[in-house]
DNA sequence: ATGGACCCTGGAGCCACTACAGAGTCAACG
DNA sequence: CGTTGACTCTGTAGTGGCTCCAGGGTCCAT
């Protein structure tokens, strides 16, 4: 089941993940740097559509740079304890949590503002909900 | 009802904006200049701290810094027909729409992945679908 | 006159990429 | 064997929207 090495291409287009950033994952020590042909061109194996494909699995999640490093470092030991990747999980689902109750309250204000009754700025709801905020809009002061 | 002009730390407090921030909105041009003291203090009077409002506010509403310059722009001409301020609500409506469409999903996918019932990395549920996406977990292979 | 709170500029750093420029490599085709 | 053209290399700079810092200068009350 050894295939045979492929390039940076290949493996681009085998995760979907951008050529430039399978470089700054290397760069950034994220994805372990593979052999080079002789003119210097890296070659992969599979190890590495394995890796890279845990990484972009991670970052879909919408887990941070840090945090899939510390995952891919559990990853590597299989007879650690898993709390690590518990905790980590858990952290982000409240921060994604938290994220949509913010956006869900900006989305309520939007549609309240929006629609605007008046024809010109001077009587704009919007406008005026920007300039004083809670005022929906006076049309004659 | 003309005030004393205030400094960079006095419109900061009325506003809730960084002092940092407030120096780069000078920057960019978002915010516009204010006179100087002799030493050079920045001196800031009541339209300044109207303007940094409704840049505060649309920022809270999560408007670009662009979509911000020209809300700006049409609130400065009273006259002009505020079509514009309309399209800019509703398109924002939309991208925030769609964004918690997406977190949605996603915390759907991290509810249904954590509390892995695994003690070690080898058997974990969280390990596992990072590795193999849509496999729950398979203890043995 | 002095202390301490405040302010100045310019530049670097953050995240996670993305976009080049200018050069070199590889494989296939004739 | 040479040429073509797709692919790849390095290094640097840019994105948005700030935030932080060093090393100085200013202001005002005591
Ligand atoms: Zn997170
Ligand atoms: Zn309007
Ligand atoms: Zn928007
Ligand atoms: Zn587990």
């Amino acid at each position: 089941m050894t295939l045979q090495p492929f390039n940076i291409g290949g493996l681009s287009r085998q995760t979907g993940v951008n050529i430039e950033t399978i470089r700054y994952y290397e760069k950034i020590g994220l994805l372990p740097p593979p052999t080079r042909s002789q003119g210097g061109f890296r070659q992969y194996e599979d190890r590495h559509l394995q890796w890279l494909r845990f990484i972009r699995r991670g970052r879909d999640l919408g887990f941070s740079i840090d945090s899939i490093r510390a995952l891919l470092t559990l990853a590597e030991r299989p007879d650690a304890p898993c709390e690590g990747a518990d905790r980590m999980v858990a952290l982000h689902l409240d921060e994604v949590e938290r994220k949509i109750a913010d956006l869900t309250l900006l989305r309520d204000e939007l549609r309240a503002m929006k629609n605007c009754c008046g024809q010109v700025v001077a009587q704009c709801q919007i406008i005026g909900s920007l300039t004083a905020p809670g005022a929906a809009q006076q049309d004659t002061i």
